[in-house]
RNA sequence: GGCGCGGUACCCAAGUGGUAAGGGAGAGGUCUGCAAAACCUUUAUGCGUCGGUUCGAUCCCGACCCGCGCCUCCA
C-alpha cells in the first residue's frame, strides 16, 4: 500500500515514494530548547511520529532527521537572565524534550543534530550563495539573503511577493538591506556576545540557515519530505528553498506536509498567549501519556484540533475498551482452528485500518474498523464462537494498529512515575493529583496482597469487607475488575 | 487588507451526488453477591443560513453569517 499525503507544495495528495527506491529521506524541524516544549509543540512531533510510523508498517524504510536549536534569541536571553552560557543553559531543557517524547513513545529519529555542532557547514552554504550574489554583507557584518535571486519565492506558501511589499508589519526601516523583504542568514555579534569566528565573520547563524544546512548535510541537497508545524510554511520553509535551491540548483525537498495547530479554548497554544500546558502539567493531573498521544492523534493532522479535559478523558475510556478486548483475546480458552466469520472480520479490519491511513493519515477514519472489530470480536467471544486461529488474526491486526498509534501495549506507569519525581524534585509536589500521590505509594505486590485479601473475602461471602477492600483501592485509583477468568486491576 | 481552513447528534469526529462511520457521555436491558468489564437496544427526515444546478445535495455552484489560522518570534 502506497501513503498519499497533501503537500503543501503541489497544493495535492501525492505518493510518498523514496525518490532512490530504498530510504524515504525525511527532515523534520525540531524544538527550540529554551523552555519545556507545550502539547501544542508535541501534536505536531506525535503527527511526524504517525507519520513515520505509517510509512515503516508500509514497508518503506525512513531515515528521520531532527534538529535541536540550541542557539536564538530566547536562548541566548534566558540565558543571560540565568547567568549562564548557552552551552549550560539548554541541555537541561533539550534532555526534557527528549524525555517527553518517550513519555509519549514517540520513536526517536535516526540523526538529532543540534545547530551550535554545524556552524561550518552553515558558514559554508552563506558562502555558496555569496559566490552567486545571493547573499551579501552588510557593513555591521550581518550577511542577507537577497529575495530577488530567487524568482520561484513564494512557491510553498502561494504569496506573491509583490502584493505584499511593505506592508505595516514589514521593518522597513531596518538598516541597510536592499528589500526590506531580505532575510537575515547570520547575525554579526561582539565579542562578549555568543558568537564564533568564522570565515564569513564573527556571529551566529540565523534560523533559517541552520535547518538547510542540516539537512544538507545529512540528507543531500535533495531529499523526499519535509516536515513542521502550519506556522513554519511562512517565512521558515520559504526561506529553507530560497537559500538551499539558490546554493544548489536542485529542489530541497519534494514534499512539504505540515500539521495545523493545536487550539485551547479556540485559541492557538502559546507560550506568548500564555495558554499552554506541557505534558508535565497533564502527567500530574492525573493524565496518561497514552490518553494524551490519542487525543493528540485521533483528529487528522490537517485540522486544527480544540485541546480538552473532556477529550483526554474520552481517549483514556476509549484506550481501556482496547486494551480489555486485547487483554480478553489473549487471555481467552480457545478451539483450535479459525472459522471464516472470525478470520474476516479480523482481515477486513487490517485492510480498512490501512486504507485510511494510506489515505493522507486519516486517524479518524482509521479508528472505526479497529472498533468495530472490538465489537465483532467481543460478540464472537461471549457467544463461544471464537477459534484460536481467529483469535491470532485479530491480535495481529491490533498490532498493526498499535505499531502505529502506540495505545494499546500499557507504557504508561514509568512517565507518571518520572512527572511525579520531577515534580518532587522540582518543589511542584503541590500541583500533584492526590490520588497519582497515593497511588505511587503502593508497588504492585502490595496491592496484589490486598486484591488476594478481598478475594479470600469474598469466598467466605464476606462481602462487606470484600467491598470495604475495593473501595479503599479505588480511593488510591486501584480500580478492580472481577472476570470468569480472575480478578484483574488496573490503575485509573 | 491579502491568503487559507472549518461550521455534521449532548461532546469529539469521519464521510459520500442517492439518503448520515467511529469514539465518549446519557437511557433501558442481559450477566454479576453488588460493582466493574462485556454484550444488546436506544440518541441527527438531519449535516451554519439562504438561493441555484440536478430526477435527487450534507456532499457541486453562488451569496451571506459565525469561528479559527497565517501574513511578525512561534510546532
Amino acid at each position: 500500500m502506497t501513503l498519499r499525503l497533501f503537500n503543501t507544495l503541489s497544493g495535492q495528495l501525492d505518493d510518498v515514494l523514496p525518490a532512490d527506491g530504498a530510504v524515504l529521506r525525511m527532515y523534520a524541524c525540531g524544538p527550540t530548547v529554551y523552555d519545556y516544549g507545550h502539547i501544542g509543540n508535541f501534536r505536531t512531533f506525535l503527527q511526524v511520529d504517525l507519520l513515520r510510523r505509517a510509512l515503516q508498517l508500509f514497508g518503506v524504510p525512513v531515515r528521520h532527521v531532527m534538529n535541536i536549536t540550541d542557539v536564538d534569541d530566547k536562548i541566548i536571553r534566558n540565558a543571560a537572565a540565568a547567568g549562564l552560557s548557552i552551552a549550560e543553559y539548554t541541555p537541561k531543557f533539550e534532555q526534557a524534550f527528549l524525555d517527553d517524547l518517550d513519555s509519549l513513545a514517540v520513536q526517536r529519529p535516526e540523526v538529532l543534530t543540534r545547530a551550535t555542532q554545524h556552524i561550518p557547514q552553515m558558514v559554508h552554504l552563506v558562502e555558496r550563495l555569496a559566490a552567486k550574489e545571493a547573499a551579501y554583507r552588510t557593513d555591521d557584518g550581518n550577511w542577507y539573503f537577497r529575495l530577488r535571486a530567487f524568482p520561484d519565492y513564494g512557491k510553498l506558501s502561494k504569496k506573491d511577493l509583490e502584493g505584499m511589499t511593505d506592508g505595516a508589519r514589514v521593518d522597513v526601516d531596518e538598516y541597510e538591506r536592499d528589500s526590506a523583504r531580505d532575510f537575515a542568514l547570520w547575525k554579526s555579534t561582539r565579542s562578549g556576545e555568543t558568537g564564533w569566528e568564522t570565515a564569513i565573520g564573527r556571529g551566529r547563524p540565523g534560523w533559517h540557515l541552520e535547518c538547510s544546512a542540516m539537512a544538507m548535510e545529512y540528507l543531500g541537497e535533495s531529499f523526499d519530505l519535509h516536515a513542521g508545524g502550519e506556522d513554519l510554511m511562512f517565512p521558515h520553509h520559504e526561506n529553507e528553498i530560497a537559500q538551499s535551491e539558490s546554493a544548489t540548483g536542485k529542489t530541497f525537498a519534494r514534499h512539504w506536509f505540515h500539521v495545523r495547530f493545536l487550539l485551547v479554548n479556540g485559541r492557538k497554544m502559546s507560550k506568548s498567549e500564555g495558554n499552554f500546558f506541557t505534558l508535565r502539567d497533564l502527567l500530574l493531573r492525573g493524565y496518561k501519556a497514552s490518553s494524551i498521544r490519542l487525543a493528540l492523534l485521533s483528529v487528522p493532522y490537517r485540522h486544527q484540533l480544540n485541546f480538552t479535559f473532556d477529550g483526554l478523558i474520552e481517549a483514556t475510556s476509549a484506550i481501556d475498551r482496547l486494551r480489555t478486548f486485547a487483554a480478553r483475546l489473549r487471555a481467552a480458552l480457545l478451539e483450535p482452528g479459525s472459522t471464516a466469520k472470525g478470520l474476516d472480520t479480523a482481515t477486513r479490519a487490517r485492510q480498512e485500518f490501512l486504507a485510511a491511513l494510506a489515505n493522507d493519515l486519516n486517524t479518524a477514519e482509521a479508528r472505526a474498523p479497529i472498533f468495530e472489530l472490538v465489537r465483532q470480536g467481543n460478540i464472537a467471544l461471549d457467544a463461544g464462537l471464537l477459534r484460536s486461529d481467529d483469535r491470532d488474526a485479530m491480535l495481529r491486526t491490533l498490532d498493526a494498529f498499535d505499531s502505529v498509534f502506540a495505545v494499546i501495549a500499557d507504557h504508561d506507569a514509568a512517565p507518571t512515575r518520572a512527572a511525579v519525581e520531577w515534580a518532587r524534585t522540582n518543589g511542584r509536589l503541590d500541583e500533584v493529583a492526590p490520588e497519582l500521590l497515593a497511588a505511587s505509594t503502593l508497588t504492585d505486590a502490595e496491592i496484589d496482597a490486598r486484591v488476594e485479601e478481598r478475594n479470600l473475602a469474598r469466598r467466605q461471602r464476606n462481602f462487606r469487607r470484600a467491598d470495604q477492600i475495593r473501595d479503599e483501592l479505588a480511593n488510591l485509583g486501584i480500580l478492580l475488575e472481577d472476570s470468569r477468568d480472575g480478578i484483574r486491576w488496573k490503575r485509573k
